[in-house]
DNA sequence: GAAAATATTGAAAACGATTGCATAATCAGC
DNA sequence: GCTGATTATGCAATCGTTTTCAATATTTTC
């Protein structure tokens, strides 16, 4: 005997398949005696609800879609299991998929919302053309993380990061710093654009110029290659923002290599708090992201739309909080 | 007009539904001119199979489950992207769940599978009770990543730990060491396991006892606590073998912070090459494990679980590397 | 040219659930 | 005890495929 459907809980409890589906999903219109027989029935032969069926009937999976095109070792998993929880808690399951490199990826993305494979998307990082096109023309429910999309309709989740640039910047202005530099993450991305902004913006505020910027990208040769440059360079900056922490930790090593001291030399600051930066040595001074919680706000903000495709949802700026540790001090002089 | 289904298809050709349905599963058995007709009706109203309705016929779902109770920070990003590849490469969706802390873990894997969710489940990291009992009770194809899964009739793959220790102790051997340490990862699993004995048994062949031993596990903050307890022994081990990068990080950083030079005063190899590795100061010397590939074998050895229930599938050990970096060097003296 | 074999197709029954509509049962009110 | 309003239930259609079985069309063989 196989796995034991409605229609056998319906035999069982002698009433009919109808009234066993309305007993599960609408317990309060069934009558109590009635009600009480199908749930021994169900207790007794275990059934369960075939997802697959009522999926079809319904029209929906139960199903999200992570897409991931950033290269996924960032935060990737962590805040994949904000996603998880939440998703799970509301019933739904996670599927992901990594269309970084695939040119159809768009079609396959509307293909799975019109097969109702996934009821709704979350998309990681960056945004491209297809995915342009593809949402202007059918309302599909997607939201973005940790990169705003452009200008596409899009509603995203990500952490202040002008915010956080400025609580840098001012950070290390306290430290008595006036020559100050930025290495950059990805600028094509909307997070690394407003780092560094938030970095100019305050630089600007306190009525300085920024001493050295460094176009990079989110990793850590991004920050050998940086230190290769600040080597050379004839009027050092006495203090480095890095936009991320890896970054930062390639940028210190390479120069630790060369005998420069941190933070007696330069002061380093980062941008994440990966598990690593409070052990790093020097430990590193950066910014904290919210990362489960990235996923979580993600997950609830795709369930609303999802429930009402017309919605009105705004962005979630999230904030990060400033971790001073000892990559960071007074300026040599 | 909503999506096309097959019998749009099939009206417009003039066919039944059946033959469209043949058409595109075994175009070889239908006629050439009416597949021709076919194809181009197929074409004209953009028609796409609709996977729930055909799911629900096959039972099955095209889809594989990748349970994760271990904490997703090691590797997981890495396999996991190997795995979202190669099963998307067979057509395959990839599922994402953590059961973590879940104590009803077992009956949700089985009511996956049999509710056709999902085809086939791939497990990171260690195992459970329920999910013993589960298996034995009912053989679904289930496939192990990174850890045995102790006398369970389940394939697993990994790295081969066994070997890489060796090496790793034969390395420390070669520069000189004589007084050899190690920091374990988490015992309770197989590679804990597996690391340590690869270390005891190359120590014994070179008629030589560990000089200590320091229970630990794969994270950054036994790193840490392990420098405490190292810089308290009174016979220090001049080379210390940490069970992965971060441990190894968490101890360098920890001894840097007390003045203590790596490799000049000891030496430090880890387990894994995350990226950081090669970008720390000093340089890690380590194993590199084939992330990717390990979820590209694990997928293999599920499709072919999947495709033969009762197939006989044995273990997949994939070799890492020895990356000799700056953290080992010569004893002191 | 007829019989037998083969190649194509179609009708209809699954797969397992949900739900609009209609009917039967219950109950309140007089 | 009768009418009308409620409450519970059942019937049957539907979601979109696939596949068995039977029927028809086409060849092949003698």
């Amino acid at each position: 005997m196989s796995t034991p459907k409605l229609t056998d809980v319906a035999r069982l409890a002698g009433v009919s398949p109808a009234t066993v589906s309305r007993a599960i999903n609408q317990p309060a219109i069934v009558n109590a005696k009635t009600l009480e027989r199908i749930q021994q029935a169900i207790q007794q032969i275990g059934y369960e609800t075939n997802t697959a069926g009522r999926n079809l009937r319904l029209r929906r999976s139960d199903a999200l879609l992570v897409m991931i095109s950033d290269a996924p070792s960032r935060f990737f998993s962590q805040i994949l299991m904000g996603v998880e929880a939440e998703a799970s808690e509301a019933g739904y399951n996670v599927l992901v998929s990594n269309t970084q490199d695939n040119p159809e990826r768009g079609r396959r993305l509307y293909a799975s919302i019109q097969q109702s494979l996934a009821d709704g998307i979350l998309t990681f990082g960056g945004h491209n053309q297809e995915l342009g096109d593809l949402i202007r023309n059918h309302p599909i429910p997607i939201v973005g993380v940790n990169e705003h999309l452009e200008d596409l309709p899009v509603p995203v989740t990500t952490v202040n990061n002008l915010d956080a640039s400025r609580a840098i910047v001012r950070h290390l202005l306290e430290l008595g710093h006036r020559k100050i530099g930025h290495v950059t993450g990805t600028t094509t991305l909307s997070s690394g654009r407003d780092r560094l902004e938030g970095f100019l913006s305050e630089l600007q505020q306190a009525g300085l110029a920024p001493t050295w910027i460094c176009n990079k990208h989110y990793n850590v040769e991004s920050g050998r290659e940086a230190a290769e440059e600040w080597l050379h360079l004839t009027d050092r900056p006495t203090a480095v923002f890095c936009s991320c922490d890896e970054t930062a930790f390639g940028f210190i090593a390479a120069l630790q290599r060369k005998g420069v001291q941190v933070p007696a030399d330069v002061s380093v600051v980062g941008f994440d708090d990966i598990p690593l930066a409070d052990h790093y040595c020097p430990a590193l001074t950066t910014i904290r992201q919210p990362q489960r919680e990235l996923g979580v706000t993600a997950v609830r903000m795709l369930l609303e739309r999802i429930h009402d495709v017309e919605a009105d949802i705004p962005n979630q700026r999230l904030s990060g909080e400033l971790i001073v540790r000892e990559s960071t001090g007074p300026p040599a002089n």
